[in-house]
DNA sequence: ATTACATTAAACATAT
DNA sequence: TATATGTTTAATGTAA
């Protein structure tokens, strides 16, 4: 039974995509509670001032533009973080949720997307030290952003007040009231911003960062019931901004529009804050630090507010943090399908960013030409990242994507892990090509580089009770392969599988008996007869023969993927930086060192199996743990009985399969016995 | 729809 | 005989 159910897990990972979609895809409305707040509110007093004027100032035109714009962008957010939603998570209702849900689907993945491509997009550790960069640069200048923004509003509103005329103060009460409201919004969609951060837990409770308004902000503080109506009660202005929206970035429209729908039933509408927006300037600030104070105990989750989970998708109300960590650990336990979840998260994260950025970008250029701020757009500083060139707003994307390279402050990847499998390995620290453990670990194509994510990986499985997303072949390879000698028994391949895969340390029945099924079904594992019993070993040759040498992560798969997404925001550098990625750096020197590993480019260390091994420059660089010594020893053990065996394929014939690199490291040990095959 | 592959289960053979 | 090791077949599911 443990075991029908574990392998039932498994399977649905492969179903992966599906299980992104579905997990999204169960959002059945639900989830959306926090979209369908009703929109009654506060946000009257803009509205009623635009009002009151019959004719809009350009001033207000613009803010009502910029609401429009924000409104989308919440639409956008709320939705997500409802979309993701999947309440029943029962395999059962996957097929039923598909049709209700669509919501997070739809907006996550483009029909472009397959859910491998999303997990190729995002599992790599670049990509994770890329975001927290851009997380943590972003929140600093934000907060900066609004430091400023609000003097800017004191300081006008006190020149204006000087000037004393009453007509222009109404006027001016527009105004600001309008860029209140716009950073309102900003602070918003931060929280939101924020609240995802913390719900992958990239971002860790810091009672004195953001973190603490985090849980309560964007619940009780405002924004999602005024904005509504002041859309409804605006009507016409909307159309530039929305489509401004709609053209630039990702194509929220329609996606809101599915969010919409779905949003109508306030499930747990937050405690409507009406002690929000009084009116005054500071609200903004003030609020947040109100909140700051409340609910964030020590004792609480960031997963846990209002007697209910925040698991996107689960609300399943609990009576206290106890209760709530029982149901997290059952519930929500590390496996594929929480996995998926927080990849599927990290990719929200990631287009809000960006929406983000957009709409910052906006407020600039929009408080440039009202000449609110100096010519010299620069509100965010560098106090993180000294991003060299970065000075404009608009290079605030790009900024984060150049920093990216050195910046990785520290890719929570493998080197910690110790005893808390908490991050899935796939954000963690997967390769581009590597893929994630959500992946189908079947897809022996794309994960080649078993060794390099392995490698980074290591500790994770070692701990973490996940099913490693590579083949019984491929991992029985690499356990052979990381041996000097090449070759093991298969006690030895059964300890290692438990010594590296904490999943493997249960139902040995089963994957015992999937092991040797596969050394003796895969003709890549030869079985040589050896004094003291049998070993086994790889024949490479046959091994990469089934699989073509197909491009792993293929830079302009990559790049369709991230055009696909309407990344518009992305830059060619950081393109190009994940194309690169893509690209193991297989002169590296092989070092198995799963912290320092994961903390740069996804460097294959001992890429084993990496297709498009450029033939390394130099060819004594390859082998990382292949010790000269170690290595002859090998051949020695082999000698007698193993060549019988090792002979039996033809060589030249089966060499050609990946003519291309010809070099994959570990042909160098077939070298010494068939010599000359492929070098040619 | 077909095909190839991966996984799982299980029957069976052989060696220790 | 019991267990470990291998081999093989079949059923099932997924992806191309």
């Amino acid at each position: 039974m443990m075991v029908e159910s574990a392998s039932e897990t498994i399977r649905s990972a492969p179903s992966g995509q599906n299980g992104v979609g579905s997990l999204s895809g169960q959002a059945d409305g639900s989830g959306s509670g926090a979209t369908g707040t009703t929109a009654s509110g506060t946000g009257r007093d803009v509205t009623t001032g635009a009002d009151s004027n019959g004719e809009m100032s350009p001033a207000e035109l613009l803010h009502f533009q910029q609401q429009q714009a924000l409104q989308v962008a919440r639409q956008f957010l709320l939705q997500q973080a409802s979309g993701l939603s999947s309440p029943g998570n029962n395999e059962s209702k996957q097929s039923a949720s598909a049709v209700q849900v669509p919501v997070s689907v739809a907006m996550m993945s483009p029909q472009m997307l397959t859910p491998q491509q999303m997990q190729q997009i995002l599992s790599p550790p670049q990509l994770q030290a890329l975001l927290q960069q851009q997380q943590a640069l972003m929140l600093q200048q934000l907060q900066e952003y609004y430091k400023k923004q609000q003097e800017q509003l004191h300081l006008q509103l006190l020149t204006q007040q000087q000037a004393g005329k009453p007509q222009p103060k109404e006027a001016l009460g527009n105004k600001q009231l309008a860029f209140q409201q716009q950073l309102l919004q900003m602070q918003q969609l931060q929280q939101q911003h924020l609240l995802n951060l913390q719900r992958q837990g990239l971002v860790s409770l810091q009672p004195s960062q953001a973190s603490g308004p985090l849980q309560t902000l964007p619940q009780a503080a405002v924004c999602p019931t005024d904005l509504p109506q002041l859309w409804k009660g605006e009507g016409a202005p909307g159309q530039p901004a929305e489509d401004s929206v709609k053209q630039e970035g990702l194509d929220l429209t329609g996606t809101a529009a599915t969010a919409t729908s779905f949003a109508a039933p306030p499930k747990v509408s937050p405690p409507l804050s009406h002690h929000t927006l009084p009116n005054g300037q500071p609200t903004v600030l003030t609020s947040r630090r109100d909140s700051s104070s409340h609910e964030e105990t020590p004792g609480s989750h960031p997963l846990y507010g209002h007697g209910e989970c925040k698991w996107p998708g689960c609300e399943t109300l609990c009576e206290d943090l106890g209760q709530f960590i029982k149901h997290l650990n059952t519930e929500h336990a590390l496996d594929d399908r929480s996995t998926a979840q927080c990849r599927v998260q990290m990719q929200v994260v990631q287009q809000l960013e960006i929406q983000l950025a957009k709409e910052s970008e906006r407020l600039q250029a929009m408080m440039a030409h009202l000449h609110m701020r100096p010519p010299e757009p620069k509100p965010f500083s560098q106090p993180l990242n000294p991003v060299p060139g970065s000075s404009s707003f608009s290079k605030v994307t790009v900024s984060a994507a150049d920093s990216f390279p050195d910046g990785l402050v520290h890719p929570p990847t493998s080197a910690a892990a110790p005893v808390t499998p908490l991050r899935p390995p796939g954000l963690g620290s997967a390769s581009l090509h590597g893929g994630g453990p959500a992946r189908r670990r079947s897809s022996d194509k794309f994960c080649s580089p078993i060794s390099s994510e392995l490698a980074q990986n290591h500790e994770f499985y070692k701990n973490a009770d996940v099913r490693p997303p590579f083949t019984y072949a491929s991992l029985i390879r690499q356990a052979i392969l990381e041996t000097p000698d090449r070759q093991l028994t298969l006690n030895e391949i059964y300890n290692w599988f438990t010594r590296m895969f904490a999943y493997f340390r249960r139902n040995t029945a089963t994957w015992k008996n999937a092991v040797r099924h596969n050394l003796s079904l895969h003709k890549c594992f030869v079985r040589v007869e050896n004094v003291k019993g049998a070993v086994w070993t790889v024949d490479e040759r046959e091994y990469q023969k089934r699989r073509p040498p197909k491009m792993t992560g293929s830079p302009t798969l990559v790049k369709n993927m991230i055009s696909g997404l309407s990344y518009g925001a992305l830059n060619a550098s950081y393109q190009a930086a994940l194309a690169e990625s893509s690209f193991p750096l297989l002169n590296s020197p092989g070092m198995l060192n799963p912290g320092s590993a994961s903390s740069l480019l996804p460097l294959s260390h001992d890429d084993v199996g990496a297709p498009l091994e450029p033939l390394s420059s130099n060819g004594s660089s390859s082998p990382p743990r292949l010790s000269p010594p170690q290595y002859s020893h090998q051949v020695q053990v082999k000698e007698e009985p193993a060549e019988a065996e090792e002979d039996r394929q033809p060589g030249p014939s089966l060499g050609a399969p990946n003519p291309s690199a010809s070099g994959p490291p570990e042909d160098r040990d077939l070298d010494e016995e068939l010599p000359g095959e492929e070098l040619s």
